[in-house]
RNA sequence: GAGGGGGUAGCUCAGCCGGAUUAGAGCAGCGGUUUUCUAAACCGCCGGUCGCGGGUUCGAGUCCCGCCCCCCUCGCCA
């Protein structure tokens, strides 16, 4: 037979085949196989039996010997290598014997070949995902930073286990600013010239004129929603103005997005739902689900207390303003709508900040009852949301100025604090490979790693040293020691992958260690991609390298011994891989020297 | 008030679908390792009443209840 790529999945799968045939266990026994807590128990423990000898009041251990005689006489254990134990007081513990693990090795040797294996996960399933979705007219700053850089691990992790992907900018093109600034544009006569590298800049400060002119002048405010319900209307003038505004936006943010690798495959934003909401309002009052208030059109979640139109402080799903115009409520509808039936989502993605929680949760239950009401079926949508970025002082992050900090200049000190760096460590490399290639590299990917390195929900600080240090879970770390692998073959005169005939299976404790870790990226795979995690994937990279660098302390690898140097070559070539591929699937690119 | 997140080593954080008599990692501190493949590395030591109090269980950092502290959100912005 061929390996199994995840054993923890086929074991369980197996286990529950067996267990079934078990009168004291059964169909419905769940074995919960996880990777094993502590590397001396093996690869994988299986924990189920104890709750099932609890609930059938039997002796845990002697179930346990019955279920590994069961499984043992199935015969698959041993044709995959697995070598199973009762320990404890009830737990079967596997463990991958070196050859098995050779066997892995040699079936799974590169992206492709784990990608083939991964795709079971989600197995073509066609999936939208919403990112990063930035507001127009304005340039991009700190806030963009973290839809920009989870969103697109979550879409490479999505895609590299199967999904059919669909990457969907939903950019805020269409909201309440334009009235304001359309309307400072007109009080200044300034003539928007797409070309001049500061129109984005002037747009940004002729908001923050109108913006404070409309609170101190209730005039100008009404001046401001005329403006806006002018171009909602279709004024050929302002459609003209909106479109020049939304394509200078729309440029600079392309800039900010080639420096971090992005690309969409449609950017549909909430101007291309305005003939698509009157949709939503007819369906859902029709429906019975949303009704008059305050002269808004909303929507009440009477089962969910705090949605409830009986809760103290009210807050209802407003999906059409009393004004008569849309929002994001009437857009983000529409948006599901159409992802259902013209792009045939089955599932929808949106990463966007924690503090939008509310917003989805009304969204979803809106989106659940008029889907059913109307006999449509729903996709699945989940909320992949996130904390916030602090500064050191642990406030949100700001200028001194209390302006927000532009993203370009992010970038700018991150690769100069990079160059710094490679100046200081690698000044015999070339100055213009360090300065063009190394330096942008590695200052985006130490910006990107910090940004995925803990649990997405969580808020976290900000700080230059920390994502730029060598030493640590960070981007130069890893990027270093995937550099290091590769020095290897350098050395070696031979390109990874080749020089492996004759490969023995693992025997050292350092071979043994780095090759068990190896297979454990099927385990991290498998948890980050269950609820979207990235930083778990970056978890595992950190140990491979790790369990790397202590391979390679005490395993030399270019030796005589011919089955010695292949298959320590082989294990380097897949840890050059493996890091390579694992640091492309958060978005950062490898370097091949440094 | 309601809801969400957080409270684990001096610092930054994993672990939280309950699991195996010693709760992990990185950084910082201390001490080692190199005539040998990138030492930007590796190895070891030091360091924790897992916010507090109850409860469930063979077993709780992990589940339940109560309480305390910090952050975020709460009617027409997204």
């Amino acid at each position: 037979m061929s390996p199994w790529f995840n054993p923890a999945r086929e074991l369980d799968a197996l286990i529950r085949r067996v267990a079934a045939g078990l009168p004291a266990l059964g169909p419905a026994f769940d074995p919960q196989v996880r990777p094993a807590t502590d590397a001396r128990h093996g690869d994988y423990q299986a924990n189920g039996i104890l709750a099932a000898a609890k609930a059938a009041k039997a002796n845990p251990r002697a179930l346990a010997t019955d279920l590994l005689s069961a499984l043992q006489a199935e015969g698959t254990l041993a044709k995959a290598g697995l070598e199973v134990e009762v320990a404890g007081p009830g737990f079967l513990n596997f463990r991958l014997t070196p050859a098995a693990l050779h066997a892995w090795i040699q079936a799974f040797p590169d992206a492709d070949a784990w990608r083939r294996g991964a795709a079971a996960l989600h197995a073509g399933r066609k999936v939208v995902i919403d990112y990063p979705s930035p507001n127009t007219a304005k340039q991009m700053h700190v806030g963009h930073l973290r839809p920009i850089v989870i969103g697109e691990a979550v879409a490479r992790l999505l895609e590299f286990c199967g999904a059919s992907l669909t990457r969907d900018n939903h950019i805020g093109d269409w909201g309440t600013n334009f009235g304001i600034l359309i309307l400072a544009i007109r009080l200044k006569g300034f003539v928007l010239d797409a070309a001049s590298p500061t129109a984005l800049e002037d747009l940004e400060a002729l908001y923050k004129e109108g913006s404070a002119l409309t609170k101190a002048d209730p005039a100008a405010l009404d001046a401001a929603r005329a403006e806006l319900a002018r171009l909602q209307s279709g004024d050929a003038e302002s459609l003209a103005l909106w479109e020049r505004i939304v394509a200078v936006s729309n440029a600079a943010c392309q800039r900010i997005y080639d420096q971090f690798g992005l690309r969409s495959d449609v950017v549909l934003g909430e101007s291309f739902y305005r003939d698509k909401v009157d949709q939503v309002y007819r369906e859902l009052q029709a429906c019975g689900l949303a009704e008059e208030s305050d002269g808004a059109l909303v929507v009440w979640h009477d089962e969910v207390p705090r949605y409830s139109r009986h809760a103290e402080t009210k807050l209802p799903f407003i999906v059409r303003k009393k004004d008569g115009s849309s929002n994001y409520a009437s857009t983000d509808l529409a948006t599901v709508l159409y992802r259902a039936e013209v792009l045939g989502a089955q599932e929808v993605v949106y990463v966007t900040d924690g503090r939008q929680q509310d917003h989805f949760q009304q969204l979803f239950l809106t989106a659940e009852k008029w889907f059913k009401a109307t006999g449509r079926t729903l996709p699945r949508l989940r909320h992949v949301w996130f904390g916030t970025i602090l500064g050191e002082d642990g406030k949100a992050i700001k200028t001194k100025s209390g302006d927000p900090v532009r993203l370009q200049s992010l970038i700018d000190e991150a690769t100069a604090k990079a160059l710094e760096k490679v100046n200081e460590k690698s000044g015999d490399l070339p100055e213009a490979e360090r300065r063009d290639v190394i330096a942008p590299r590695l200052g985006v990917a130490a910006l990107r790693y910090a940004d995925l390195v803990s649990n997405r929900t969580m808020d976290y600080r900000f700080s230059w040293d920390k994502m730029l240090a060598f030493e640590g879970n960070t981007a130069p770390y890893l990027l270093y020691q995937a550099v290091r692998v590769r020095s290897v073959f350098r050395n070696a005169g031979v390109a990874a992958g080749q020089g492996e005939a004759g490969a023995t299976p693992p025997e050292t404790p350092g071979e043994i260690a780095l090759a068990r870790k190896l297979l454990g990226f099927t385990a991290a795979l498998d948890e980050a991609s269950e609820d979207l995690r990235p930083h778990i994937l970056c978890t595992y990279l950190h140990e491979l390298a790790g369990a790397y660098s202590s391979f390679y302390a005490d395993n030399k690898v270019l030796v005589d011994d011919p089955a010695v140097r292949a298959r320590r070559l082989a294990l380097c070539a897949r840890t050059s891989a493996l890091l390579e591929s694992g640091l492309r699937l958060l978005g950062i690119e490898p370097l091949e020297r440094m």
